[in-house]
DNA sequence: TTGATTTTCTAATTCAGATTAGATTATTTG
DNA sequence: CAAATAATCTAATCTGAATTAGAAAATCAA
């Protein structure tokens, strides 16, 4: 808590020591809650994957909702970051369907490959005080607005059926990408070649019926 | 807890005075769990919506826990029951086709109507501790079942475009429509509409690119 | 009505785990 | 090296909610 005085805002770089040690807290809470979910995982566990006793945590969280709220935080903040990411590396003249389809494949490697932190906080959202889902939800809503223009862009561009609902088909994408956050195991299938499958099952989903191939 | 002494089997219609209460009990629990979460929902709470005192529940159910598990139980039974008889209430003739969409909107309105109990399941899963969740990923792995059998069919009926792996098809599915669960509020949409266009991108998606319509 | 059984209530008890306070150790800085 | 600050530990304390026990009330059977 004592944070150190000098300024805190915009300070990316400068790394102090305790940060190190907020990022291996919040690591472990991430695996924690993911496995566990919010009333499963204790502070002890938490504090024992980052080597250290439960106690020691209010030093960095004022207290277990804290910590919730910033791996909540950090989760939807760095999925957003991955996926505009991706988005702006597309090769010049990426089309609303490329961009789309970089969206959904980011999204969903977000989901399932080593970060439990996206996972952990699409599951926490039901599970913690609402105060917290309140403010998470918001979060999310931001998230939501990025979808919201890249559909709106994908129908202007004729590649969505004009009869359907653009929040609907928003979110069953998202639910389907979100729920592999449930099934996903590593060793079968890759997360590339899942990417792939929700990528061609929706993105041929939402073209009208027939009309010739792009 | 003194369960009285006749046979209990298969005898579902001389509805003790009890089964009344315990019926009470577990909507509930559905809508305290639902609103909640595992960890949300105080047993007082749930007793009150079932207008009793907290200590009284000990008479119908062990445990918390034994009451969330005798929740869940009911959650996947009613959904599964739910698209069964949707599916045998088919017109003579039902293609493969048919009997898909015909799951897929009745899985979606159990989801989302009147019913807290099967959206509640489905947030459960991943709240309650391990031995329940276990147990209940068991009994929606024979749900599941039905589903992969729908599937297997459609493609053999050519359906669905061989290229994809109908797990993930499956999963993917699955969460368009559970996710419902977290986004749904009665009043824009009717569940039938919303139903209506995740079945139409569904069905359209898991064709293959363009073969002239059915 | 009366006794037996079922159901519910009230008022503890219990317990696990979050939180706190102060001592202790590490780390930095001059 | 020594003082100051940062970080952690240990050992309580606190809290809230599940659970239990036994007393009451309701219901039922005769």
């Amino acid at each position: 808590m004592k944070q150190p005085s000098s300024a805190r805002a915009a300070t990316p770089e400068p790394q102090r020591k305790s940060d190190i040690t907020r990022q291996a807290i919040l690591d472990s809470a991430a695996r924690a809650f993911r496995l566990s979910g919010y009333s499963g995982a204790r502070l002890s566990d938490i504090a024992a994957g980052a080597g250290m006793q439960a106690g020691s945590l209010y030093y960095h969280f004022d207290s277990r909702e804290a910590l919730v709220e910033a791996l909540m935080d950090r989760g939807v903040e760095q999925t957003e970051a991955a996926v505009r990411a991706a988005i702006a590396a597309l090769p010049a003249p990426a089309s609303a369907r490329d961009r789309l389809r970089a969206a959904i494949e980011t999204h969903l490697l977000m989901i399932v490959q080593q970060e439990d932190i996206a996972s952990a906080t699409i599951k926490l959202i039901w599970q913690v005080p609402q105060p917290i889902r309140e403010r998470a939800l918001g979060r999310q809503r931001a998230y939501g607005a990025l979808w919201r223009k890249l559909l709106a862009d994908a129908r202007d561009a004729g590649e969505i059926r004009s009869d359907l609902d653009l929040s609907v088909v928003r979110m069953s994408i998202m639910g389907a990408l979100n729920w592999a956050a449930d099934w996903y195991k590593p060793g079968k299938m890759t997360p590339e070649a899942i990417a792939a499958d929700i990528v061609a099952m929706t993105l041929e989903g939402l073209r009208g019926p027939c009309k010739g191939e792009g």
